[in-house]
DNA sequence: GCTATGA
DNA sequence: TCATAGCAACGCTGT
DNA sequence: ACAGCG
């Protein structure tokens, strides 16, 4: 059995266990709970402050020291005036888990009657470890919650009637207030859990009949399955805002502020929570991150509901900051969760609402979802509202520019929540750049890190608009931005392919028409969750490693001789962070080695690649359906795709063990195949000017330190096009190249999925291959 | 885009 | 402190 | 030996 602090004795005497709905004290607490301070010298901890509807109401403010909850009942609440010194009655120790408790005691029961968590937050305790002072009869602390903030002050009276008797008052500070502008106690009523004051509690399925009852009087319509498919489906419903500024209606725009944090659907469905994310292209679930915001959700009065909300953790000056967020994450994943969720709450701030009880709330006017949400919500506590501005566009960006705020969400009033991306514009407040950034909360197979990625100058024109492109081309530039969120979109079809396969950036860190580079290997720098694998002598080793993104090796004293090279350290894009963070680097194009580690002699595929250039496309088309034709023959499959430019690429899987010179040797004798059939139109000449306007059948990209542009690569050309993996069906005259961009190929792969599955899984029979090849060349001369 | 360098 | 250079690869061809 | 090519 757990250890159960004596202290709690006096409690328990109080209860009957089983009857009570209240914690016995007899589970073990959050492993950390104790741990905050050394034994007998707490400093620092968690702290409470109920509303207790009793025989008498009155507040009971609970101070986590060593390991178990200092209670006192203050019958008047306290006071932000320093002048107005309340009674405190110390009460008997409450167990750590009251922390979290909500409910209507029972009649009969000790304490029957409302409890509301009026406050919650950490307490530090300023003038030396709690337990010396409290035996001095004094206690000073700094409160950290969501209403009490600032230094407080606990003296005991020396002549009281039972020796229980002390004096709580608030400590001149910035957060005091003397003239008492601010009756915290009237003004600030509700539970910072559930929104419900202590009066409403017992009635809560009356307020939840109430708000449904509103919601169906706006307008919203029955679709009782509604929460339970937010719950499960896999393409987001979320509404994404759009960097064209025109899409949201112009004329009566209201304005959200873009926090800086995590951007989940909540859901709740009776007791199951969950807050789901899509920074890729499957959804994810990180509730366990947030038992604080579960917790609110779950003492919501609605069952069920479906919010479109941003996780936030504050700093210091009440700013959102997302490191701190990130910080949280990565405590909660080392054990720390009662630490890190006591000194860094984390709030839901909802934007919108898409489904209340058996209504679907979306396609209610915005100002009626608002509506509904502020209802719902209190003004403080760990879910909020979120509150929109209106007016003056320019004005409205100038404030939130002097609030710190870089970008804002254009919304048009009236507007029904649509899912993707299309009805609300992104703003930039011209604020200095402005940066998003991305937090993963796994990565990994069980080790669960925190990874966060500032991306940069997201409105750099990395494409600008061609104003001499036909009207059917897009006209916009397209910005840095927009290549991160096409790389985070498609980061999970991109993983398996890239999995374990070296990747060469194609930089262009000013966009297509500034400089650009090739990197093959990992610069110093990068942060240490980059994998890297690093390449032995030649590329016929290498072996998988993982970078400690500390010295960047100073054992080589002597530097290697100059005959020799230089071993390479290159990246690994397993994952949708590094994806993001090298998109940041201004990368544009991968380019991909035919080979995985640890056996990068051996190739996994080879590409025939079309290059267009002089001539015309219908010619690739022609060429490369001639290509699957011969590869059908020889018990192959090939996979083709746009280059991105103007060309095609055919890809053919080999499966394991194929070296690079059989890969070579197919490619050559395939190459000559084509050409021999369509001399017209096909050429394998090196030297450009004898090619005229025949299609070069390039078989070059084919060896061990050869790379060809990955699938699904972003191309540095006008038009932000990409190489777009295709069906042969789609591999005809008509084909149109630079209809696939980075904004529509996200909407393809999620109407058509990955046309690449099966490349990698592939196990032809390459011996037979080879044989029947040879008899096809033989029978050809 | 970012670091190491040489002036 | 500031401006700038470097950031890949390799075999093959033709001159 | 060196530039051009993909
Ligand atoms: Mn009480
Ligand atoms: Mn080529």
């Amino acid at each position: 059995m757990a250890r159960v602090p004596k202290k709690l004795g006096p409690y328990r005497d109080k209860r009957a266990p089983g009857i009570t709905n209240e914690p016995f004290g007899d589970e073990a607490p959050a492993i950390d709970a104790r741990a905050s301070s050394k034994p007998g010298q707490t400093e620092s901890g968690a702290f409470v402050v109920h509303l207790h509807d009793a025989t008498k109401r009155h507040y009971d403010v609970r101070l986590e020291i060593g390991g178990v909850l200092l209670s006192f009942a203050v019958p008047h609440g306290p006071s932000l005036d320093p002048a107005k010194k309340v009674l405190a009655v110390k009460t008997e120790d409450h167990p750590i888990e009251y922390l979290d408790f909500e409910d209507v005691i029972p009649d009969g029961q000790y304490g029957a009657g409302s409890m509301i968590v009026w406050d919650r937050g950490s307490v530090t305790y300023v003038e030396g470890p709690a337990e010396t002072e409290l035996a001095k009869g004094k206690l000073h602390v700094e409160l950290r919650g969501m209403k009490l903030r600032g230094r407080w002050a606990f003296v005991k009276l020396a002549k009281g009637e039972t020796g229980n008797e002390w004096l709580l008052f608030k400590k001149q500070d910035g957060e005091s207030d003397p003239v008492r502008a601010i009756a915290i106690t009237e003004d600030l009523p509700r539970s910072v859990l559930s929104g419900l004051t202590v009066d409403e509690l017992a009635g809560r399925d009356e307020i939840e009949r109430s708000h449904l009852e509103r919601a169906k009087k706006l307008g919203a319509k029955k679709d009782a399955s509604l929460v339970g498919t937010l719950l499960e489906r896999e393409r987001s419903p979320l509404a994404t805002p759009s960097v064209h500024e025109g899409a949201a209606a112009k004329g009566a725009r209201v304005y959200d502020a873009q926090l800086e944090g995590v951007r989940v659907l909540a859901v709740r469905d009776g007791d199951v929570v969950a807050l789901r994310v899509w920074t890729g292209r499957t959804p994810e679930r990180i509730e366990a991150f947030y038992p604080d915001v579960v917790r609110a959700l779950r003492a919501l009065p609605m069952t069920r509901a479906a919010f479109d909300g941003e996780l936030v953790a504050f700093d210091a000056t009440g700013h959102p900051n997302l490191p701190r967020l990130a910080q949280r994450v990565a405590r909660i994943a080392k054990g720390e969760a009662h630490r890190a969720v006591t000194t860094t709450p984390v709030v839901l701030v909802v934007n919108d609402v898409l489904a209340l009880g058996d209504l679907d709330t979306r396609p209610l006017k915005l100002e009626a979802r608002r509506a509904l949400v502020s209802g719902l919500l209190p003004p403080l506590g760990f879910l909020r509202a979120a509150t929109p501005l209106e007016g003056d566009e320019a004005r409205v960006l100038a404030t939130c520019a002097s609030l710190g705020i870089a970008n804002v969400i254009a919304k048009g009033k009236g507007s029904a929540y649509t899912e993707g991306q299309g009805r609300w514009s992104l703003l930039s407040t011209g604020l200095p750049p402005r940066s998003r950034s991305v937090v993963d909360h796994k990565a990994g197979e069980h080790q669960t890190t925190l990874r966060h990625v500032v991306v940069s100058n997201r409105e750099k024109v990395f494409w600008p608009a061609d104003p001499s492109a036909n009207l059917r081309a897009r006209t916009e530039n397209y910005t840095k931005g927009d290549l991160v969120d096409y790389y985070a979109s498609i980061a999970d079809v991109l993983g398996p392919y890239l999995k374990d396969r070296p990747v060469i950036l194609v930089r262009y860190p000013d966009g297509i028409d500034g400089k650009s580079f090739f990197q093959w290997n990992v610069p110093v720098g990068m942060p240490p969750w980059i994998r890297t694998l690093t390449l032995a002598h030649d590329l016929d080793e290498g072996a998988l490693a993982s970078t400690g993104a500390t010295s960047p090796t100073p054992s080589r004293v002597s530097s290697p001789p100059p005959s020799q090279k230089a071993p390479k350290r290159v990246f690994l894009v397993e994952d949708r962070s590094t994806l993001v963070y090298i998109a940041n680097l201004g990368c544009i194009p991968l380019h991909v080695l035919a080979s995985r580690a640890p056996d990068l002699a051996r190739a996994d595929f080879f590409t025939i690649d079309f290059d267009v250039k002089q001539s015309e496309l219908r010619h690739a088309v022609t060429l490369a359906r001639t290509l699957r034709g011969l590869l059908d023959a020889i018990g192959l499959v090939g996979y083709p795709k746009t280059s991105g430019q103007t060309g095609l690429h055919v890809l053919v899987p080999l499966g394991p063990n194929q070296s690079f010179d059989t890969a070579r040797a197919l490619a050559d004798l395939l190459g000559r195949l084509l050409v021999e059939r369509h001399p017209d139109i096909a050429t394998m000449d090196r030297i450009v000017s004898r090619r005229g306007d025949r299609v070069y059948v390039d078989t070059g990209q084919t060896g061990t330190s050869r790379a060809i542009v990955a699938p699904y690569s972003v191309r540095a050309v006008p038009g932000a096009t990409v190489s777009t993996p295709l069906a042969w069906e789609e591999v005809t005259a008509d084909l149109d190249p630079r209809a696939f961009t980075i904004t529509t190929v996200p909407r393809r792969i999620a109407e058509r999925g990955d046309l690449f599955a099966g490349l990698l899984a592939a196990q032809p029979d390459i011996p037979t291959a080879v044989a029947k090849l040879a008899v096809l060349v033989e029978r050809s001369r």
